[in-house]
DNA sequence: ATGTTC
C-alpha cells in the first residue's frame, strides 16, 4: 500500500508525515526505512503513527521503526515518549506481552563441534524448556515467592540458583526495573502466572542455537564476547506469557472508563491511555513493571535451562564452555528516561512496542562493561533467515529516543501462511539447509516460516543507515524449539 | 502475543 501523499523525505532512510495529515496531531510522524521498505509497508502503519501522534503529551514526533507493521492501536516498530507531567500511558503502545524480548548468549564451541551433537541437543532442550501455548514451568512458587519474582526479575533467579551473579549486568535495567508493585496486579493475572516461569510460550517466541556468520565490526564484537565466525551462541525470544497478557487486558478497560473521566478524545479503542499522573495510570504503571520483571525472570530461567542442557551434552560445566550472557534487551515495554527536547532535559515515558532499546557509548545506564561500546542490541529474524547483534548509538539518543528496531516484522498473515505452505515440505527445507526443528505444533510452525517475514537484512541496513544503531554481526540459525 | 473468543 503507497504511503500517504503528504510524506517527505527527509533523508535517505527517514520520512515524515506533518502534523496538517490529520486533525488533531501534535506533532508529525517519523518513519524510519529505505523506499522499498517504505512502499512494502501496510496502510495501517501511516493510520495506526499519526494516530499515535495526537496522543496528549507526546514529545517530538511519533516513530515507527523499518520492520513497522500494524498491529493493536498502536503499530508494531513503534516508539512513542510522552512528558511525565502532562502525558499518558498506554497499553497498546506496550503491546500484550509485556517485556517480550531477546536473550543471547555465547559459547566457546564450534560449529564442528556441535554439528554431530545437534538433534541430540536440540532434543533434550526441546524436552526441558515447557514450549506451546499453556505451558507450565518446573519452578514451583508460592504466592508470597512470586510477590518477589515480581519486584526482582532475574535478580530473584540468580539468588535462587538460577544463573550466575554476572548475568545481572548483563540484563537491561539488571533485570529488575524499580517501581513494580505487586498489589496492582489482579487475582486472575497472577493465577495465569504463578507457574509460567521458564517457559517459552508460543507463536514466534522461540529458543535457537546459532552459528556466528559474518563479523562486521571486529573491536566491539569482541566486546560483546563474539571472538570468530563459525562460534555457536544461543538466543531465546520470549516475554511475560498469559500474566503480561492478563495485566494489559485489566488496564485496558480500566482505561477506557479513566479517558472518559479525564476528557481524553477517544480515536481508536485500541489507543486506551490515562494520564500517566493519574491513580489509574500510576498503577498499570506498577502493574507492567510486574510483568517486565517477570519476563526478565523467565528468559534467566530458561538461560538456566540451556546452559544445564550444553552441560550434560557437551560433558564440560557452563563455565568451561564460557557460556556467558551477552545481553538481554525488552522490546515491548515503557520506560522512564530522560532526554532533552528544545533544549531542557525532561523526563519521559519512553513506549517502545516492537522496538528495542539502543542506547550509545558512555550512557550512564549501561553497566561497566558495555559503557564504552554501548548496549548490545539483539535483533531477532525468522526461524529461517537468520539474526543481527547490534550496538546502541548517541545519535539514537538524539533522533528516536535510544530506540531502534526490533525483528523482521510479517509480511503474511498467519492465516494465509498456515494455508499456503506445507509442515512436511517446510521441515525438510529447513532440514537440508541445515537447520534442525522441534515444535510445540505445526501450524505453528508453519507460521513463522521465513517467506512470511521481511528480509531481515533490510530492516538492518536501514537503521544501519539511519545511525540508529550498528551491524555488530550476522548470526544463521542451526537449531531451533518453537511453540 | 494469549488457558488462541468475554
Amino acid at each position: 500500500m503507497p504511503a500517504p501523499k503528504e510524506i517527505k523525505r527527509i533523508s535517505e532512510v527517514v520520512w515524515e508525515i506533518p502534523e496538517t495529515y490529520k486533525k488533531g496531531m501534535l506533532v508529525p510522524a517519523r518513519i524510519y526505512a529505505t523506499k522499498q521498505l517504505l512502499d512494502s509497508m501496510d496502510e495501517g502503519v501511516f493510520e495506526q503513527v499519526t494516530n499515535v501522534a495526537c496522543l496528549p503529551g507526546i514529545q517530538k514526533y511519533a516513530l515507527c521503526m523499518p520492520d513497522g507493521h500494524w498491529g493493536y492501536g498502536f503499530p508494531i516498530g513503534g516508539v512513542a515518549a510522552f512528558d511525565f507531567e502532562n502525558g499518558v500511558i498506554s497499553p497498546g503502545g506496550i503491546g500484550f506481552d509485556i517485556n517480550c524480548g531477546m536473550r543471547l548468549v555465547k559459547t566457546n564451541l564450534t560449529i564442528e563441534e556441535v554439528k554431530p551433537k545437534l538433534k541430540q541437543l536440540v532434543d533434550l532442550l526441546f524436552q526441558t524448556v515447557p514450549t506451546g501455548v499453556g505451558a507450565t514451568g518446573f519452578v514451583k512458587l508460592s504466592n508470597s515467592q512470586f510477590d518477589e519474582v515480581m519486584v526482582k526479575g532475574a535478580r530473584w533467579c540468580v539468588e535462587h540458583g538460577y544463573g550466575w551473579k554476572e548475568d545481572l549486568e548483563r540484563i537491561e535495567e539488571h533485570g529488575a526495573i524499580k517501581g513494580a508493585d505487586p498489589s496492582k496486579v489482579s487475582k486472575k493475572a497472577r493465577e495465569r502466572g504463578i507457574d509460567q516461569l521458564g517457559t517459552l510460550g508460543s507463536g514466534n517466541h522461540y529458543l535457537e542455537i546459532q552459528v556466528v556468520d559474518r563479523i562486521f565490526d571486529h573491536n566491539i564484537a569482541n566486546a560483546f564476547g563474539i571472538e570468530q565466525e563459525g562460534q555457536i551462541v544461543v538466543m531465546i525470544h520470549c516475554g511475560s506469557r498469559g500474566f503480561g497478557h492478563q495485566i494489559a487486558t485489566d488496564y485496558l478497560k480500566v482505561f477506557l472508563d479513566a479517558m472518559k473521566k479525564y476528557g481524553i478524545p477517544l480515536l481508536d479503542k485500541e489507543l486506551a491511555c490515562a494520564p500517566i499522573d493519574s491513580p489509574e495510570g500510576r498503577d498499570y504503571y506498577s502493574a507492567m513493571l510486574c510483568a517486565a520483571n517477570m519476563a526478565f525472570a523467565n528468559r534467566q530461567v530458561i538461560l538456566h535451562r540451556v546452559r544445564e542442557a550444553f552441560e550434560k551434552i557437551f560433558k564440560k560445566s557452563a563455565q568451561d564452555l564460557e557460556m556467558h550472557l551477552v545481553y538481554d534487551v525488552a522490546h515491548n515495554i515503557a520506560k522512564a528516561e530522560e532526554y532533552e527536547v528544545d533544549g531542557k532535559i525532561k523526563k519521559l515515558l519512553v513506549h517502545r512496542k516492537g522496538s528495542t532499546r539502543s542506547f550509545g557509548p558512555g550512557h550512564p545506564e549501561l553497566a561497566e562493561i558495555y559503557r564504552d561500546t554501548g548496549q548490545p542490541v539483539i535483533i531477532g529474524g525468522s526461524m529461517e533467515t537468520g539474526s543481527y547483534l547490534l550496538v546502541g548509538t548517541k545519535r539514537a539518543m538524539e533522533e528516536t529516543f535510544g530506540s531502534t528496531c526490533h525483528g523482521s516484522g510479517r509480511t503474511m498473515s498467519r492465516h494465509k501462511a498456515k494455508k499456503e505452505i506445507n509442515y512436511n515440505q517446510l521441515v525438510k527445507q529447513m532440514e537440508e539447509r541445515g537447520i534442525y526443528v522441534r515444535s510445540a505444533s505445526k501450524s505453528g510452525l508453519v507460521e513463522e516460516a521465513g517467506v512470511a517475514y521481511k528480509n531481515i537484512s533490510d530492516v538492518v541496513e536501514a537503521v544501519d543507515r539511519a545511525g540508529i544503531s550498528r551491524k555488530v554481526a550476522a548470526l544463521r540459525p542451526i537449531g531451533n524449539i518453537k511453540g
